[in-house]
DNA sequence: GTGTGTAGTCGAAGCGCTTCGACGGGCGAA
DNA sequence: TTCGCCCGTCGAAGCGCTTCGACTACACAC
């Protein structure tokens, strides 16, 4: 193994000074700089990550927990951890998994170990049981969506209760008066995660607010389930043409199940979902929707991050991303009643 | 931080005392390493993993690279992962999270900077690029599928070219005659990834044993592409009775696609499919499947690299995990013609 | 009684890097 | 000219842990 004393022999320099043209942490002389990127190409140096941790503390390591709980959709859970690996190499980290089953003393273990310098945390809940933890730790932090009180701690998430209201008003617009809102499944709202209530609450406020009739129907990610569902909706609510699915899983089952039973999409039916770009556009009707940005979240993710571990600036509590409707085939004005 | 001297000094021992408790690697009386483990839990002691890194030469970490490839399904890549980070816990290991994007360049930085002391490797193809590199390097490895010349290196996968020719004698075994294989999209052929060749590979060899008449047909894993598949199946082998499915993505929109021809699934049309059990199971007719077991190939691909790391034991070039077919409701015997 | 082993512990020497204080030399300000 | 200052560099002191050799004490064999 080269060593940073080899280095330093072959440039005809102290240890140090290699260290100081590596970091950049003093000023050094472009001309000795020069021969030391020489010398560490010639003899292939690369630093030694558990020695360079040692002396800077600082390991160059963040920890990314993954959920793996069911209900949430897997591929935007996959893009995003992605996003984040992608985003934290830019920043000359690397990212250490997490499963969401080590809890809280897996998040304990690699801040007290010095394994990591920083955390991501992933589907966080209305009253996540690792909040204390992550307040208590002096490890800076980013939590993948909002608790009921994210005081002390930096988040970030689509603004999923504007994504709900822009669905709604989406419709609202097209003149649909009868509108229902098709959720994820039952555990996750059990569970209290707070996406899904946001969805809940902006698509219930902005139906309230134009008058419309409205109601809301958790739903099992399987096309049984859809089909109850549909069902239920259309012996309810027969006077539906609006619906806006925030459920990955069930979206073309439901659409399906809707044919069937005799109601064409758009012409009888509007439907507008919550759900990845990829999803909404492979579909036999591509379906109006609001997408979820999980790489531009990784992204911004790391970068606040950053922010917080460098000092630099200030990383704001809240980051709520704007969320963007993009008009498809699946929503159409209300027919003349 | 408390350190290791810390605790030494609460428990009247030296630090290497400490050390040889933790480590076990030499005796310690009964009564010392009691008092010793008092003092780690009133003090709250955990090792500094940079420090443990530096001075033992092994992180305790591996890398596992995940594939970010179009055509491979993200709930078995995700599953895999969860898995393999599970097991590594088990044993006292974490795990980097690398993307293929990185390519050699990302294991060759790793390995270097000793930051891990294993690799793991999803998606392998038939002749790899990094191949070369994960010989040469000495960190050990093991590879999830298996590359064109798996000699010095670890591999392990479901046995796929097995679980080809179990899809096809069991469709002979029901009576059909003419079936046909519609599997992964043509990226991935072009890529020359192992176990989609693998599965033509017994596909056709037990088509060829048996006498049946079959054809193979990559396609797209859009709704669109498995009805332009459906239609060519039906114009090309009118005769068909019996379908083979490589390619989670299509299998309901493949069924929906027969069906609205007027095949019946399983009357008209057996159906068995090579893909996770989850899938197989949540259709609207389940189907008889061959389960790609991702949770148990992840734990194993641990368990083989432990071995090579602990010197214990040998770990074997090649593992291919046999396959296993459930019988579901998709697949009958076939009507007397 | 001497020799040989083994269990149990200690001290010290690193592991490879960063960082702090110091120092010489040049330069502008006084 | 002299003082102070900054630039560029060096040496040495750690960072917190593991591990090697050495040492004591005691057991057992001969």
């Amino acid at each position: 193994m080269v060593k940073i004393t080899d280095v330093a022999r072959h440039a005809g320099v102290s240890p140090s000074t290699v260290s100081y043209a590596l970091s950049g942490k003093r000023p050094i002389s472009e001309e000795t700089r020069q021969r030391i990127e020489r010398s560490i190409h010639e003899l292939g140096y690369r630093p030694h990550a558990g020695a360079r941790a040692l002396a800077s503390s600082r390991s160059n390591v963040l920890a990314l927990v993954i959920p793996l709980r069911t209900g949430i959709h897997v591929p935007v859970a996959m893009q995003f951890a992605v996003s984040v690996v992608t985003a934290a190499r830019r920043h000359d980290h690397d990212v250490l998994l997490l499963t969401q089953e080590e809890g809280e003393d897996g998040l304990r273990r690699v801040a007290d170990t010095a394994l990591v310098d920083a955390l991501i945390v992933m589907d966080v809940q209305l009253n996540d049981p690792r909040l204390p933890l992550l307040r208590a730790l002096d490890l800076p932090s980013v939590l993948i969506g909002f608790p009921s009180d994210p005081v002390g701690l930096t988040c970030i998430d689509l603004d999923f209760r504007a994504a709900g209201e822009l669905c709604v008003e989406r419709l609202a617009a097209l003149g649909h008066r009868v509108i229902a809102l098709v959720g994820s499944p039952p555990e996750v709202y059990v569970r209290r995660t707070a996406f899904a209530q946001r969805v809940v609450q902006g698509f219930t406020a902005a139906a309230d607010r134009g008058g419309l009739s409205s109601s809301v129907h958790p739903c099992e990610a399987t096309p049984a389930a859809a089909r109850v569902v549909a069902e239920q909706l259309l012996r309810e609510q027969p006077a539906l043409t609006g619906v806006v699915v925030h459920n990955e899983a069930i979206l073309e089952p439901l659409i399906d199940a809707f044919e069937h039973l005799g109601l064409r999409v758009p012409g009888d039916l509007s439907v507008t979902a919550i759900c990845p770009d990829d999803v909404a556009e492979n579909l036999p009707v591509p379906v109006t929707s609001v997408a979820i940005p999980s790489a531009e979240i990784g992204t911004r993710a790391v970068d606040l991050l950053m922010r917080k571990l460098n000092g630099t600036g200030h990383a704001p509590e809240a980051t709520l991303l704007p969320p963007g409707l993009t008009e498809r085939a699946s929503t159409v004005a209300r027919a003349a009643p």
